[in-house]
DNA sequence: GTGGTCTAGACCACG
DNA sequence: GTGGTCTAGACCACT
């Protein structure tokens, strides 16, 4: 389930992102799946059906999502939803991120890495490179 | 040395203060080094003094620097600022994030674990645990 | 409420932070409570906009304030942020600047304390160690 | 001994005068005992002569010295230094600022005017109002 | 509407 | 020369 947590300090739009790409890679959430309605996941969330439309734009302008006239978002059929140079952009961006977030906090690099490593595994990722 | 990419989501003043971090994480600035000017890291880089001000104005709000009144700034003394329980927070709130960002992607888990180790690797890292 | 006082040694920005960790040590501000706006608290009070900005950003780095975008700052859950030692450290430096601050005043010791000792009974204080 | 700390916050010349007046509170300087020349004193510490001749132009400006053309300075005989509205003003400053720096600390308020009485009774005090 | 960021330019204390 | 503070005004992202 998805879950809004109002100290979280992303944006409320992020948070929901994150929650759907997180269901999808998990499996959460298979190809071809309903999502929940604007207005109807709006109101589970408590919040503005703006934030929650803004967020399904997002997905689906990134591929993630499906829109079919007058029936809904469905989870889309996998495939390459970025150009090689956009994702590894993306990916170097957030390792730098992460990195920076961390070095500071004085952390063993086998601490972190373990940690990652956890935290990565609840999600199935068969892709090998 | 410090550089600044336009292209870069971060604030300007945040990529000073990441690039500063590392700096004193693997070693290139060691306690005692003095800190390039205000006002000649400002022409340097081409920004407004101001935004390295309140960078330098954070690291030392943070007890990575210290100023010297009349004398410049310079690399504090390495300690612990931070208790136990709050350097296990924003760890957990880093690597939350970052498997975020990254777990659409489509990377490999050992992918993302191989460069995640690389970029720490650039930093001396003491701490066992 | 807050007052700025012009004959104040202290930065107006300093000013803002101190009377928002005493209120909330205080108990008259509490965790969730929402405080003024930026622009709105600068027109109050009559300064800029940007001093209070950065009097929230202060405030916000070190973990009392926490900011939900487009809604406004929020006091946050209050834990315990640093480490023993820097607590211990800050503890001492407070001390010795208030005796170097009142020692060449001549004033007797006992009244010294009652001062002090009246000044902190304002804020409720639950940690008994 | 006078020390200087390069690490300390304080403006070399505050740390002169805060050590003097510490002295002469606490009977390590009596009345009409001499001070070191200036000269003396600055190249004993290693720094630039008008910082200390600065820190006595306070000292003296606030009766704490007193100088003897052509034979050096001298620390001044008791008497009220501060008219009594300057000195009430000071002291509540002082309280302020230290309230403030403590207020986000946590510690019970006991344990923190006992640590207050055990450094103010390093210096001697008799006067009792 | 909210806070966050950056620029521009001024004044102060310190050494 | 150094950093620290404040003002003024602009633009952005978020709700």
């Amino acid at each position: 389930m998805l879950q809004i947590v109002t100290g979280d300090p992303r944006p409320i739009a992020r948070q929901i992102t994150d929650g759907i790409k997180r269901q999808i890679a998990g499996g959460g959430l298979a190809p071809g799946d309903a999502l929940p309605s604007v207005r109807g996941l709006a109101q589970q969330l408590g919040i503005n059906p703006n934030t929650v439309a803004k967020a399904y734009a997002e997905l689906t302008a990134e591929g993630w999502l499906l829109a079919r006239s007058g029936l809904g978002l469905f989870v889309a059929e996998q495939r390459q939803r970025l150009s090689d140079a956009e994702r590894e952009r993306r990916f170097g961006e957030a390792v730098d991120r992460f990195v920076s977030d961390v070095i500071g906090l004085d952390y063993a690099q086998q601490t972190i890495l373990d940690r990652v490593a956890a935290e990565l595994s609840h999600y199935a990722n068969k892709k090998t490179a």
